[in-house]
DNA sequence: TGAATGACGAATTGACAAACTCGTCACTTG
DNA sequence: CAAGTGACGAGTTTGTCAATTCGTCATTCA
């Protein structure tokens, strides 16, 4: 039943969709995205993605090829989103040693809040890490990208050290972070992320700058 | 069944322990080990351990007031010799910047070691961890004194900046050592610890140098 | 009196059958 | 031929009941 990353598409070609098949993945995953939402990940039944929008269970691995790759596409765009709300947020701030901290405090609170708030959708997430899903990968690419476009602002104003290699750097950075947004640590040890996020933050930022 | 730290001993009262009470405890405590190191805690039952030291399972409720509290125990000690070795070895390594390296290095090492030989004990302390006992608040204690030392020593040599509270860098370093030393993070994502400890250990050193 | 135990209730685990879910394929329909 | 489905096998989850295991207590023994 578990997939690796090697399995082949079942689902017709990417190439081959047609507006109205993104359309159709469109309602698939917004219907998959709800029951989640209510239900959690594991009492969502296929079945139930397809009587929503009115379709057999057989159409849908048509533009599927498994449960977990739906699960997969509810949680990349959830993170995706996320990285988005980051991104727009940190270009608004002038100051990069600010845009650290702010990053590691947005991580920490963001995951408390899904965790408070929006369980079944936590549960969702802290399964796509549980689970080596490709939704995490993407995720960590987005937020290292977003470090990224931080450090080199604060290297080109002068602020932030320039002696260690640049991508060295981020992925530091990056793998500081981890212990903020990871759903499964969450679950299992809920202690007060925020003072830790910004000790960590400040910490990092001491490093960063020279 | 679950008990908190607020539950009352029912065990004899610590104080009343006579050296030939402690005899028992440790063998006990042997015994156990040597059952989890075999079969894992959840196979190891109250009566196997009493059959090894040829007690009835009622009489080792003198010494412990439960089966996970004898859990607890084999872990604590487990954690503490860990924690005395890198102790001692963090001594005889007279940079306090190179000991900042090989702390985060050791604590990677040995926990890749342990997950790859000694499966049955890191899912003791796996558990320990997932199940919040007392083992891992001990091992953060004695892991925060050793980073303190260290810390300590390279600011009075000069070495490391002198601005931030003491308690601040000390708690958030530790806090970036969580990610190196954790059996439940471990077993459900095998990354290359080692590289990634080296990374965050150089930024977290570049943080301390003034 | 202190060391030690057998016997026992409550709670947990294991085993096994029934019910359900996933994903495929041949087939229908317009 | 494109859009869509019912029926089905393989594999998984759920429910149930018996067997273990935990932890207590009254009792024995020296």
């Amino acid at each position: 039943m578990k997939t690796d990353g090697t399995a082949r598409s079942k689902a017709r070609d990417i190439s081959s969709w047609s507006p109205s098949d993104q359309a159709r993945r469109d309602a698939i995953l917004r219907a998959a995205s709800a029951h989640v939402r209510h239900y959690g990940y594991q009492k969502t039944t296929v079945a139930d993605i397809a009587k929503t929008i009115h379709l057999s269970t057989a159409y849908l691995y048509n533009f599927f090829d498994s449960k977990q790759a739906i699960g997969e596409a509810v949680c990349t765009r959830i993170l995706s989103d996320l990285m988005s709300e980051l991104d727009q947020s940190v270009r608004q701030i002038t100051s990069p040693s600010e845009c650290i901290v702010f990053i590691f405090q947005y991580l920490a609170e963001v995951s408390i809040k899904m965790f408070r708030d929006d369980r079944k959708i936590h549960d969702l997430v802290a399964r796509s890490f549980h689970e080596h899903w490709t939704s995490p990968t993407a995720y960590n690419a987005e937020l290292l990208s977003i470090l990224k476009s931080v450090i080199l602002r604060g290297r080109e104003t002068g602020e932030f050290e320039r002696k260690t290699p640049l991508d060295e750097t981020c992925e530091a950075v990056r793998y500081t972070t981890e212990t903020f947004f990871h759903p499964v640590l969450l679950e299992q040890n809920p202690r007060n992320l925020i003072d830790e996020a910004l000790m960590v933050a400040l910490l990092v930022r001491r490093s960063l700058l020279c």
